[in-house]
RNA sequence: UCCGGCGUAGCUCAGAGGUAGAGCAGGUGCCUGUUAAGCACCGGGUCGCAGGUUCGAAUCCUGCCGCCGGAGCCA
Protein backbone atom coordinates (compact mmCIF):
# COMPACT_ATOMS: atom_id res chain seq x y z
CA UNK A 1 0.00 0.00 0.00
CA UNK A 2 2.47 2.41 1.22
CA UNK A 3 4.68 1.54 -1.91
CA UNK A 4 1.90 1.70 -4.35
CA UNK A 5 1.12 5.06 -3.22
CA UNK A 6 5.06 6.03 -3.54
CA UNK A 7 5.11 5.06 -6.79
CA UNK A 8 2.40 6.88 -8.15
CA UNK A 9 3.66 9.89 -6.33
CA UNK A 10 6.93 9.00 -8.49
CA UNK A 11 4.44 9.11 -11.41
CA UNK A 12 2.71 12.54 -10.71
CA UNK A 13 0.28 11.62 -12.55
CA UNK A 14 -3.18 10.63 -10.19
CA UNK A 15 -4.18 14.45 -9.15
CA UNK A 16 -7.23 14.51 -7.07
CA UNK A 17 -8.33 12.58 -4.43
CA UNK A 18 -11.27 9.44 -4.36
CA UNK A 19 -12.99 11.72 -2.14
CA UNK A 20 -13.78 14.43 -4.12
CA UNK A 21 -14.85 12.09 -7.00
CA UNK A 22 -16.85 10.58 -4.18
CA UNK A 23 -18.74 13.79 -3.18
CA UNK A 24 -19.58 14.70 -6.81
CA UNK A 25 -20.62 11.46 -7.08
CA UNK A 26 -23.46 12.09 -4.49
CA UNK A 27 -24.04 15.45 -5.50
CA UNK A 28 -24.60 14.96 -9.44
CA UNK A 29 -25.58 12.05 -11.86
CA UNK A 30 -23.39 10.66 -13.73
CA UNK A 31 -24.53 10.46 -17.20
CA UNK A 32 -23.17 8.87 -20.18
CA UNK A 33 -22.77 10.80 -23.23
CA UNK A 34 -25.04 8.92 -25.64
CA UNK A 35 -27.58 8.85 -23.15
CA UNK A 36 -27.95 12.46 -23.48
CA UNK A 37 -31.79 13.78 -23.87
CA UNK A 38 -33.96 16.68 -23.84
CA UNK A 39 -35.05 15.91 -20.38
CA UNK A 40 -31.56 16.35 -19.09
CA UNK A 41 -31.02 19.76 -20.82
CA UNK A 42 -31.04 22.77 -18.19
CA UNK A 43 -29.62 19.68 -15.46
CA UNK A 44 -26.55 19.53 -13.98
CA UNK A 45 -24.74 16.05 -14.28
CA UNK A 46 -21.36 15.38 -14.67
CA UNK A 47 -19.13 12.95 -17.36
CA UNK A 48 -16.65 11.06 -16.41
CA UNK A 49 -13.88 10.23 -19.63
CA UNK A 50 -10.94 11.47 -20.87
CA UNK A 51 -9.82 15.14 -23.19
CA UNK A 52 -10.09 14.14 -26.83
CA UNK A 53 -9.11 17.76 -27.75
CA UNK A 54 -9.23 21.15 -26.34
CA UNK A 55 -9.53 24.82 -28.48
CA UNK A 56 -9.35 28.16 -26.37
CA UNK A 57 -10.16 31.23 -27.92
CA UNK A 58 -8.98 33.29 -24.76
CA UNK A 59 -12.06 33.99 -22.68
CA UNK A 60 -13.80 30.66 -23.59
CA UNK A 61 -12.46 27.62 -23.78
CA UNK A 62 -13.54 24.02 -25.47
CA UNK A 63 -13.10 20.68 -24.58
CA UNK A 64 -14.12 17.95 -26.47
CA UNK A 65 -14.23 14.99 -24.22
CA UNK A 66 -15.31 11.34 -24.64
CA UNK A 67 -16.11 9.00 -22.32
CA UNK A 68 -16.41 5.84 -24.56
CA UNK A 69 -19.91 6.09 -25.71
CA UNK A 70 -19.74 9.36 -27.64
CA UNK A 71 -17.92 12.66 -27.74
CA UNK A 72 -19.44 16.24 -26.61
CA UNK A 73 -18.10 19.76 -26.50
CA UNK A 74 -17.58 21.21 -22.71
CA UNK A 75 -17.14 24.79 -22.59
CA UNK A 76 -15.21 26.76 -20.16
CA UNK A 77 -16.33 30.84 -19.71
CA UNK A 78 -15.12 32.54 -16.75
CA UNK A 79 -16.79 33.71 -14.39
CA UNK A 80 -19.14 30.32 -14.74
CA UNK A 81 -16.43 28.21 -15.17
CA UNK A 82 -15.01 27.64 -11.14
CA UNK A 83 -11.90 30.32 -11.29
CA UNK A 84 -9.59 26.65 -10.74
CA UNK A 85 -11.16 24.76 -13.07
CA UNK A 86 -10.62 27.55 -15.96
CA UNK A 87 -6.97 28.44 -14.88
CA UNK A 88 -6.95 24.46 -14.82
CA UNK A 89 -7.24 24.42 -18.69
CA UNK A 90 -3.82 25.12 -19.51
CA UNK A 91 -2.38 21.24 -17.77
CA UNK A 92 -4.75 19.32 -19.47
CA UNK A 93 -2.95 17.48 -21.52
CA UNK A 94 -4.65 15.43 -24.99
CA UNK A 95 -5.85 12.02 -23.24
CA UNK A 96 -5.78 12.77 -20.13
CA UNK A 97 -8.75 11.69 -17.34
CA UNK A 98 -11.43 13.79 -16.43
CA UNK A 99 -14.92 14.19 -14.84
CA UNK A 100 -16.32 17.42 -15.79
CA UNK A 101 -19.42 18.74 -13.93
CA UNK A 102 -21.92 21.49 -15.28
CA UNK A 103 -25.44 22.02 -17.28
CA UNK A 104 -26.62 20.31 -20.34
CA UNK A 105 -27.12 22.75 -22.48
CA UNK A 106 -28.88 22.13 -25.81
CA UNK A 107 -26.85 24.03 -28.92
CA UNK A 108 -27.39 24.09 -32.84
CA UNK A 109 -23.85 24.38 -33.25
CA UNK A 110 -23.14 21.13 -31.77
CA UNK A 111 -22.46 17.98 -33.45
CA UNK A 112 -24.36 15.58 -31.23
CA UNK A 113 -27.12 18.32 -30.39
CA UNK A 114 -26.37 18.65 -26.61
CA UNK A 115 -23.06 20.95 -25.00
CA UNK A 116 -21.87 21.04 -21.34
CA UNK A 117 -21.28 24.58 -19.36
CA UNK A 118 -18.77 23.15 -17.33
CA UNK A 119 -19.27 24.19 -13.47
CA UNK A 120 -16.17 22.23 -13.02
CA UNK A 121 -13.58 19.91 -13.17
CA UNK A 122 -11.63 16.60 -11.66
CA UNK A 123 -7.98 15.79 -13.49
CA UNK A 124 -7.96 12.12 -12.33
CA UNK A 125 -5.04 11.50 -14.37
CA UNK A 126 -2.61 13.99 -16.44
CA UNK A 127 -1.35 12.13 -19.51
CA UNK A 128 2.06 13.18 -21.02
CA UNK A 129 3.39 12.60 -24.25
CA UNK A 130 0.22 10.91 -25.96
CA UNK A 131 1.47 9.76 -28.86
CA UNK A 132 -0.87 9.75 -31.60
CA UNK A 133 -1.86 13.48 -32.97
CA UNK A 134 -4.51 15.12 -34.42
CA UNK A 135 -3.13 15.28 -37.80
CA UNK A 136 -3.36 12.64 -40.23
CA UNK A 137 -1.25 9.38 -39.42
CA UNK A 138 -0.37 5.88 -41.69
CA UNK A 139 -1.93 2.98 -40.92
CA UNK A 140 1.53 1.39 -39.82
CA UNK A 141 1.90 3.76 -37.18
CA UNK A 142 -1.81 3.41 -36.70
CA UNK A 143 -1.78 -0.51 -36.12
CA UNK A 144 1.10 -0.19 -34.05
CA UNK A 145 -0.79 1.68 -31.74
CA UNK A 146 -4.03 -0.11 -32.44
CA UNK A 147 -4.60 -0.14 -28.38
CA UNK A 148 -4.79 3.95 -28.42
CA UNK A 149 -6.11 4.20 -31.94
CA UNK A 150 -9.50 2.25 -30.68
CA UNK A 151 -10.27 5.56 -28.46
CA UNK A 152 -10.39 7.50 -31.75
CA UNK A 153 -13.11 9.21 -33.67
CA UNK A 154 -13.39 6.36 -36.73
CA UNK A 155 -12.64 3.41 -34.96
CA UNK A 156 -15.29 4.34 -32.24
CA UNK A 157 -17.98 4.33 -34.97
CA UNK A 158 -16.38 1.14 -36.58
CA UNK A 159 -16.93 -1.18 -33.35
CA UNK A 160 -20.17 1.00 -32.49
CA UNK A 161 -21.48 -0.22 -35.65
CA UNK A 162 -19.73 -3.92 -35.30
CA UNK A 163 -21.79 -4.16 -32.11
CA UNK A 164 -25.01 -3.67 -34.02
CA UNK A 165 -24.34 -5.98 -36.22
CA UNK A 166 -23.85 -9.13 -33.72
CA UNK A 167 -26.60 -8.10 -31.59
CA UNK A 168 -28.44 -7.96 -35.17
CA UNK A 169 -27.29 -11.30 -36.18
CA UNK A 170 -28.12 -12.79 -32.73
CA UNK A 171 -32.13 -11.28 -32.47
CA UNK A 172 -32.45 -12.18 -36.34
CA UNK A 173 -31.73 -16.03 -35.25
CA UNK A 174 -33.02 -16.03 -31.73
CA UNK A 175 -36.34 -14.65 -33.08
CA UNK A 176 -36.74 -17.63 -35.43
CA UNK A 177 -35.94 -20.24 -33.24
CA UNK A 178 -32.78 -21.45 -34.06
CA UNK A 179 -30.20 -22.57 -31.27
CA UNK A 180 -27.13 -21.19 -30.57
CA UNK A 181 -24.49 -24.14 -31.04
CA UNK A 182 -21.01 -23.34 -30.17
CA UNK A 183 -18.54 -25.54 -32.43
CA UNK A 184 -15.45 -26.23 -31.09
CA UNK A 185 -12.08 -24.04 -31.73
CA UNK A 186 -9.86 -26.77 -31.53
CA UNK A 187 -10.61 -29.28 -33.97
CA UNK A 188 -9.01 -32.45 -34.86
CA UNK A 189 -9.68 -32.30 -38.48
CA UNK A 190 -9.71 -29.96 -41.61
CA UNK A 191 -12.99 -28.94 -42.84
CA UNK A 192 -12.11 -27.96 -46.79
CA UNK A 193 -9.44 -29.85 -47.23
CA UNK A 194 -7.51 -27.23 -49.02
CA UNK A 195 -7.10 -24.28 -47.12
CA UNK A 196 -4.15 -24.36 -44.79
CA UNK A 197 -4.94 -24.57 -40.97
CA UNK A 198 -3.14 -22.88 -37.99
CA UNK A 199 -1.42 -26.48 -36.07
CA UNK A 200 -1.78 -26.65 -32.77
CA UNK A 201 0.39 -28.94 -29.99
CA UNK A 202 -2.39 -30.90 -28.02
CA UNK A 203 -0.05 -32.78 -25.33
CA UNK A 204 1.72 -34.25 -28.48
CA UNK A 205 -1.16 -34.82 -30.52
CA UNK A 206 -1.75 -33.03 -33.66
CA UNK A 207 -4.88 -30.45 -33.09
CA UNK A 208 -5.89 -27.29 -35.58
CA UNK A 209 -7.80 -24.15 -35.10
CA UNK A 210 -11.25 -24.48 -36.70
CA UNK A 211 -11.68 -22.83 -40.23
CA UNK A 212 -15.13 -23.41 -39.70
CA UNK A 213 -17.62 -24.56 -37.72
CA UNK A 214 -19.83 -26.26 -39.96
CA UNK A 215 -19.42 -29.83 -39.70
CA UNK A 216 -20.28 -29.50 -36.14
CA UNK A 217 -23.20 -27.25 -37.12
CA UNK A 218 -24.47 -30.24 -39.37
CA UNK A 219 -24.75 -32.07 -36.21
CA UNK A 220 -26.11 -30.14 -34.65
CA UNK A 221 -29.22 -29.26 -37.02
CA UNK A 222 -29.76 -32.94 -36.92
CA UNK A 223 -29.89 -32.89 -33.08
CA UNK A 224 -32.08 -29.44 -32.97
CA UNK A 225 -33.18 -28.52 -35.94
CA UNK A 226 -32.35 -25.23 -36.38
CA UNK A 227 -29.03 -23.91 -34.92
CA UNK A 228 -26.49 -21.00 -35.78
CA UNK A 229 -22.47 -21.09 -35.23
CA UNK A 230 -20.80 -17.57 -33.87
CA UNK A 231 -17.24 -17.46 -33.03
CA UNK A 232 -13.77 -17.16 -34.28
CA UNK A 233 -12.47 -18.71 -37.06
CA UNK A 234 -8.76 -18.90 -38.54
CA UNK A 235 -7.25 -19.69 -42.03
CA UNK A 236 -3.56 -19.89 -42.40
CA UNK A 237 -3.49 -19.04 -45.79
CA UNK A 238 -0.88 -16.59 -47.04
CA UNK A 239 -3.45 -13.57 -48.27
CA UNK A 240 -2.84 -10.23 -48.34
CA UNK A 241 -5.76 -8.37 -49.20
CA UNK A 242 -7.98 -5.97 -48.29
CA UNK A 243 -10.65 -9.02 -47.47
CA UNK A 244 -8.47 -11.17 -45.40
CA UNK A 245 -7.57 -11.58 -42.17
CA UNK A 246 -5.91 -14.60 -40.36
CA UNK A 247 -8.64 -14.37 -37.13
CA UNK A 248 -12.19 -13.69 -37.95
CA UNK A 249 -15.77 -13.82 -36.98
CA UNK A 250 -18.32 -16.32 -39.21
CA UNK A 251 -21.87 -17.04 -38.42
CA UNK A 252 -22.71 -20.23 -39.90
CA UNK A 253 -26.99 -21.01 -39.86
CA UNK A 254 -27.81 -24.34 -40.49
CA UNK A 255 -30.92 -25.75 -40.70
CA UNK A 256 -32.28 -29.99 -40.82
CA UNK A 257 -34.68 -30.17 -44.35
CA UNK A 258 -33.74 -26.76 -45.71
CA UNK A 259 -33.28 -26.63 -49.39
CA UNK A 260 -31.13 -24.57 -51.19
CA UNK A 261 -33.66 -21.62 -51.98
CA UNK A 262 -34.72 -22.18 -48.31
CA UNK A 263 -31.59 -20.73 -47.82
CA UNK A 264 -31.14 -18.25 -50.30
CA UNK A 265 -34.19 -16.28 -48.50
CA UNK A 266 -32.91 -16.60 -45.07
CA UNK A 267 -29.75 -15.06 -46.20
CA UNK A 268 -31.46 -12.02 -47.95
CA UNK A 269 -33.65 -11.67 -44.57
CA UNK A 270 -30.79 -11.60 -42.44
CA UNK A 271 -28.33 -9.10 -44.52
CA UNK A 272 -31.57 -7.04 -44.84
CA UNK A 273 -32.11 -7.02 -41.11
CA UNK A 274 -28.44 -6.38 -40.49
CA UNK A 275 -28.52 -3.25 -42.93
CA UNK A 276 -31.69 -1.92 -41.06
CA UNK A 277 -30.71 -2.38 -37.82
CA UNK A 278 -26.97 -0.59 -38.36
CA UNK A 279 -29.35 2.34 -40.37
CA UNK A 280 -32.14 2.83 -37.46
CA UNK A 281 -29.33 2.39 -34.72
CA UNK A 282 -25.77 4.09 -35.82
CA UNK A 283 -27.26 6.99 -37.89
CA UNK A 284 -24.39 9.04 -35.67
CA UNK A 285 -21.59 6.47 -36.50
CA UNK A 286 -22.29 6.34 -40.19
CA UNK A 287 -21.81 10.26 -40.19
CA UNK A 288 -19.03 9.86 -38.55
CA UNK A 289 -17.56 7.46 -41.05
CA UNK A 290 -18.80 9.83 -43.74
CA UNK A 291 -21.01 6.70 -44.96
CA UNK A 292 -23.43 7.53 -48.08
CA UNK A 293 -26.39 5.66 -46.37
CA UNK A 294 -28.11 6.08 -50.17
CA UNK A 295 -26.82 2.38 -51.31
CA UNK A 296 -27.55 1.13 -47.71
CA UNK A 297 -30.60 2.13 -47.66
CA UNK A 298 -31.68 0.47 -51.25
CA UNK A 299 -30.69 -3.54 -49.29
CA UNK A 300 -34.06 -4.14 -49.44
CA UNK A 301 -35.59 -7.73 -50.63
CA UNK A 302 -35.75 -9.08 -53.24
CA UNK A 303 -31.96 -9.00 -53.94
CA UNK A 304 -31.32 -10.51 -57.67
CA UNK A 305 -30.71 -14.21 -57.81
CA UNK A 306 -28.25 -15.67 -60.30
CA UNK A 307 -26.96 -19.41 -61.43
CA UNK A 308 -23.44 -19.22 -62.13
CA UNK A 309 -24.07 -19.58 -66.18
CA UNK A 310 -26.08 -16.19 -66.01
CA UNK A 311 -23.49 -14.74 -64.15
CA UNK A 312 -20.87 -15.34 -66.95
CA UNK A 313 -23.80 -13.74 -69.96
CA UNK A 314 -23.28 -10.81 -67.56
CA UNK A 315 -19.55 -10.67 -68.01
CA UNK A 316 -19.80 -11.45 -72.03
CA UNK A 317 -22.05 -8.10 -72.13
CA UNK A 318 -20.00 -6.23 -69.55
CA UNK A 319 -16.51 -7.57 -71.56
CA UNK A 320 -15.09 -9.25 -68.39
CA UNK A 321 -12.64 -12.06 -68.98
CA UNK A 322 -13.08 -15.44 -67.30
CA UNK A 323 -12.27 -19.27 -68.01
CA UNK A 324 -15.63 -21.12 -68.52
CA UNK A 325 -15.66 -23.89 -65.43
CA UNK A 326 -13.20 -21.97 -62.98
CA UNK A 327 -14.23 -20.01 -60.06
CA UNK A 328 -14.68 -16.29 -59.52
CA UNK A 329 -11.85 -14.19 -58.69
CA UNK A 330 -11.96 -10.38 -57.80
CA UNK A 331 -11.95 -8.98 -61.23
CA UNK A 332 -15.46 -11.04 -62.09
CA UNK A 333 -16.66 -10.52 -58.94
CA UNK A 334 -16.38 -6.91 -59.11
CA UNK A 335 -17.66 -6.82 -61.81
CA UNK A 336 -20.98 -8.68 -61.34
CA UNK A 337 -21.57 -6.94 -57.97
CA UNK A 338 -20.93 -3.46 -60.00
CA UNK A 339 -23.62 -4.77 -62.10
CA UNK A 340 -26.39 -4.27 -59.41
CA UNK A 341 -27.19 -1.82 -56.84
CA UNK A 342 -28.00 -4.59 -54.18
CA UNK A 343 -26.20 -7.85 -52.67
CA UNK A 344 -26.49 -10.40 -55.52
CA UNK A 345 -26.63 -14.18 -55.19
CA UNK A 346 -25.13 -16.42 -57.37
CA UNK A 347 -25.99 -20.35 -57.52
CA UNK A 348 -24.82 -23.54 -59.48
CA UNK A 349 -21.70 -23.18 -59.64
CA UNK A 350 -19.87 -26.03 -61.14
CA UNK A 351 -18.97 -29.05 -59.02
CA UNK A 352 -15.35 -29.06 -59.08
CA UNK A 353 -14.72 -25.90 -57.77
CA UNK A 354 -16.77 -26.06 -54.68
CA UNK A 355 -16.35 -28.08 -51.28
CA UNK A 356 -17.82 -31.82 -51.29
CA UNK A 357 -20.09 -31.84 -49.02
CA UNK A 358 -22.24 -29.56 -51.48
CA UNK A 359 -25.24 -31.48 -52.90
CA UNK A 360 -24.87 -31.54 -56.92
CA UNK A 361 -28.11 -30.49 -58.76
CA UNK A 362 -30.44 -33.38 -59.61
CA UNK A 363 -30.97 -31.56 -62.95
CA UNK A 364 -27.46 -31.03 -63.68
CA UNK A 365 -24.81 -32.63 -61.95
CA UNK A 366 -21.92 -31.38 -63.02
CA UNK A 367 -23.13 -27.80 -60.72
CA UNK A 368 -23.91 -27.89 -57.04
CA UNK A 369 -26.82 -26.55 -54.73
CA UNK A 370 -24.90 -24.08 -53.71
CA UNK A 371 -24.79 -19.81 -53.37
CA UNK A 372 -22.64 -17.06 -52.50
CA UNK A 373 -23.81 -13.81 -52.12
CA UNK A 374 -21.22 -10.79 -53.40
CA UNK A 375 -22.13 -7.64 -51.16
CA UNK A 376 -22.14 -4.23 -53.39
CA UNK A 377 -19.59 -1.40 -54.12
CA UNK A 378 -16.95 -3.71 -54.79
CA UNK A 379 -16.67 -5.71 -51.14
CA UNK A 380 -16.79 -9.32 -52.79
CA UNK A 381 -18.56 -12.44 -51.12
CA UNK A 382 -20.01 -11.78 -48.04
CA UNK A 383 -21.79 -15.27 -47.58
CA UNK A 384 -21.02 -18.89 -48.81
CA UNK A 385 -23.71 -21.78 -48.38
CA UNK A 386 -25.23 -25.18 -49.84
CA UNK A 387 -27.41 -27.44 -49.73
CA UNK A 388 -25.46 -30.29 -47.94
CA UNK A 389 -24.92 -33.79 -49.61
CA UNK A 390 -27.44 -35.79 -47.70
CA UNK A 391 -26.85 -39.31 -48.86
CA UNK A 392 -23.86 -41.56 -47.68
CA UNK A 393 -22.96 -43.38 -50.34
CA UNK A 394 -22.48 -40.47 -52.64
CA UNK A 395 -20.46 -38.06 -50.14
CA UNK A 396 -18.50 -41.02 -49.23
CA UNK A 397 -17.80 -40.96 -53.19
CA UNK A 398 -16.69 -37.64 -53.34
CA UNK A 399 -14.47 -37.62 -50.77
CA UNK A 400 -12.76 -40.67 -52.31
CA UNK A 401 -12.43 -38.74 -55.27
CA UNK A 402 -11.33 -35.30 -53.58
CA UNK A 403 -8.26 -37.71 -51.23
CA UNK A 404 -9.93 -36.61 -48.89
CA UNK A 405 -9.26 -39.02 -45.54
CA UNK A 406 -12.12 -40.83 -44.23
CA UNK A 407 -11.28 -41.72 -40.70
CA UNK A 408 -11.04 -38.01 -39.23
CA UNK A 409 -14.17 -37.64 -40.96
CA UNK A 410 -16.05 -40.67 -40.21
CA UNK A 411 -18.06 -38.73 -37.34
CA UNK A 412 -19.57 -36.80 -40.23
CA UNK A 413 -20.25 -39.75 -42.12
CA UNK A 414 -22.31 -41.06 -39.25
CA UNK A 415 -24.75 -38.34 -40.09
CA UNK A 416 -25.50 -39.76 -42.73
CA UNK A 417 -25.99 -42.60 -41.32
CA UNK A 418 -29.06 -42.22 -38.74
CA UNK A 419 -31.73 -39.59 -40.02
CA UNK A 420 -30.16 -38.06 -42.50
CA UNK A 421 -32.33 -35.30 -44.06
CA UNK A 422 -31.23 -33.01 -46.96
CA UNK A 423 -30.05 -30.05 -44.86
CA UNK A 424 -28.45 -26.93 -45.70
CA UNK A 425 -26.67 -23.90 -44.66
CA UNK A 426 -24.45 -20.99 -44.77
CA UNK A 427 -21.63 -18.49 -43.32
CA UNK A 428 -21.73 -15.06 -43.30
CA UNK A 429 -18.04 -13.84 -42.41
CA UNK A 430 -18.71 -10.79 -39.65
CA UNK A 431 -15.77 -8.43 -40.65
CA UNK A 432 -16.47 -7.82 -44.52
CA UNK A 433 -20.06 -7.66 -43.66
CA UNK A 434 -18.91 -4.70 -41.17
CA UNK A 435 -16.49 -3.55 -43.89
CA UNK A 436 -19.03 -3.01 -46.75
CA UNK A 437 -21.52 -1.14 -44.29
CA UNK A 438 -19.06 1.21 -42.92
CA UNK A 439 -17.34 1.31 -46.55
CA UNK A 440 -14.06 0.92 -44.68
CA UNK A 441 -11.20 0.35 -46.63
CA UNK A 442 -9.69 -3.33 -45.01
CA UNK A 443 -11.38 -5.42 -43.19
CA UNK A 444 -8.57 -4.79 -40.55
CA UNK A 445 -10.02 -1.67 -39.43
CA UNK A 446 -13.69 -3.08 -38.38
CA UNK A 447 -11.97 -5.74 -35.62
CA UNK A 448 -10.67 -4.80 -32.06
CA UNK A 449 -6.74 -6.59 -32.84
CA UNK A 450 -6.69 -8.12 -36.20
CA UNK A 451 -4.68 -10.77 -37.03
CA UNK A 452 -2.93 -10.30 -40.22
CA UNK A 453 -0.30 -12.21 -42.29
CA UNK A 454 2.95 -10.43 -41.31
CA UNK A 455 1.07 -8.35 -38.49
CA UNK A 456 -0.83 -9.77 -34.94
CA UNK A 457 0.93 -6.94 -32.69
CA UNK A 458 -0.33 -5.67 -30.60
C1' U B 1 4.47 -16.92 -52.36
C1' C B 2 4.69 -13.56 -56.75
C1' C B 3 4.49 -8.39 -58.87
C1' G B 4 4.80 -3.09 -57.88
C1' G B 5 5.77 1.14 -54.55
C1' C B 6 7.76 3.58 -50.22
C1' G B 7 11.46 4.16 -45.72
C1' U B 8 13.93 12.06 -44.14
C1' A B 9 12.01 15.43 -36.88
C1' G B 10 7.30 12.16 -32.11
C1' C B 11 3.53 12.12 -36.62
C1' U B 12 2.34 13.36 -42.06
C1' C B 13 5.41 14.70 -45.90
C1' A B 14 8.68 18.10 -49.35
C1' G B 15 13.83 18.02 -50.93
C1' A B 16 16.14 13.92 -56.82
C1' G B 17 24.52 15.07 -56.62
C1' G B 18 26.82 20.90 -53.40
C1' U B 19 26.24 19.76 -46.84
C1' A B 20 18.46 19.60 -43.53
C1' G B 21 12.91 21.95 -44.70
C1' A B 22 7.22 22.65 -43.89
C1' G B 23 2.66 21.47 -41.34
C1' C B 24 0.87 19.00 -36.99
C1' A B 25 2.27 17.41 -32.02
C1' G B 26 5.35 19.67 -27.59
C1' G B 27 6.80 24.67 -25.06
C1' U B 28 5.79 30.26 -24.34
C1' G B 29 2.33 34.24 -25.34
C1' C B 30 -2.42 36.57 -27.82
C1' C B 31 -7.70 35.98 -28.94
C1' U B 32 -15.45 35.45 -25.62
C1' G B 33 -18.13 30.33 -30.34
C1' U B 34 -13.98 27.27 -31.63
C1' U B 35 -15.15 22.47 -33.95
C1' A B 36 -8.30 18.66 -37.50
C1' A B 37 -9.72 26.65 -34.74
C1' G B 38 -6.28 30.74 -35.76
C1' C B 39 -1.83 34.07 -35.05
C1' A B 40 3.47 35.07 -33.21
C1' C B 41 7.91 33.04 -31.28
C1' C B 42 11.00 28.57 -29.38
C1' G B 43 13.25 23.64 -28.97
C1' G B 44 13.49 19.20 -32.05
C1' G B 45 17.51 14.95 -37.17
C1' U B 46 23.18 8.62 -37.16
C1' C B 47 17.94 11.15 -43.95
C1' G B 48 15.96 2.37 -42.40
C1' C B 49 20.84 -0.68 -42.15
C1' A B 50 25.47 -2.30 -44.62
C1' G B 51 28.66 -1.73 -48.63
C1' G B 52 29.97 0.79 -53.32
C1' U B 53 30.49 5.08 -57.18
C1' U B 54 32.09 10.36 -56.57
C1' C B 55 36.24 15.91 -54.83
C1' G B 56 31.35 15.62 -52.51
C1' A B 57 25.53 11.05 -51.42
C1' A B 58 19.26 11.99 -48.06
C1' U B 59 19.79 12.15 -53.52
C1' C B 60 23.14 7.37 -58.00
C1' C B 61 24.27 1.65 -57.69
C1' U B 62 24.10 -3.33 -54.96
C1' G B 63 22.43 -6.27 -50.94
C1' C B 64 19.54 -6.72 -46.54
C1' C B 65 15.52 -5.26 -43.23
C1' G B 66 10.71 -3.00 -42.47
C1' C B 67 6.07 -1.32 -44.21
C1' C B 68 2.18 -0.38 -47.88
C1' G B 69 -0.72 -1.70 -52.38
C1' G B 70 -2.20 -5.56 -55.83
C1' A B 71 -2.64 -10.95 -57.38
C1' G B 72 -3.78 -16.13 -56.09
C1' C B 73 -6.89 -18.70 -52.12
C1' C B 74 -11.15 -17.62 -49.56
C1' A B 75 -15.57 -15.32 -45.65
Amino acid sequence: MGLEGAELNLRGKFWESEELIKKWDNEVPWVRIDELNDDLVGKEIQIKGWLFNKRSSGKIRFLIVRDGSGFIQAVMREGYTSPEAFQRYSELSLESAIIVRGEVRKDQRAPGGYELSVKDLILVFKTENYPIGKKEHGIDFLLDHRHLWLRHRKPFAVMRIRHTVVKAIREFFDSRGFLLFDAPILTPSACEGTTTLFKIDYFGDEMFLSQSGQLYAEAGALAYGKVYVFGPTFRAERSKTRRHLMEFWMVEPEIAYATLEDIVELSQELVEYIVQSVLDKNLRELEILQRDVKPLEKVKRPFPVIKYKEALRILDKLGVEYVPGDDFGTPQETAISNYFDKPVIITHYPKNVKAFYMKPDPEEPEYVLCMDMLAPEGYGEIIGGSQREEDYEKLLQRMLEENIPIEPYQWYLDLRKYGSVPHSGFGLGLERTIAWITKSDHVRVTIPFPRMLYRYKP
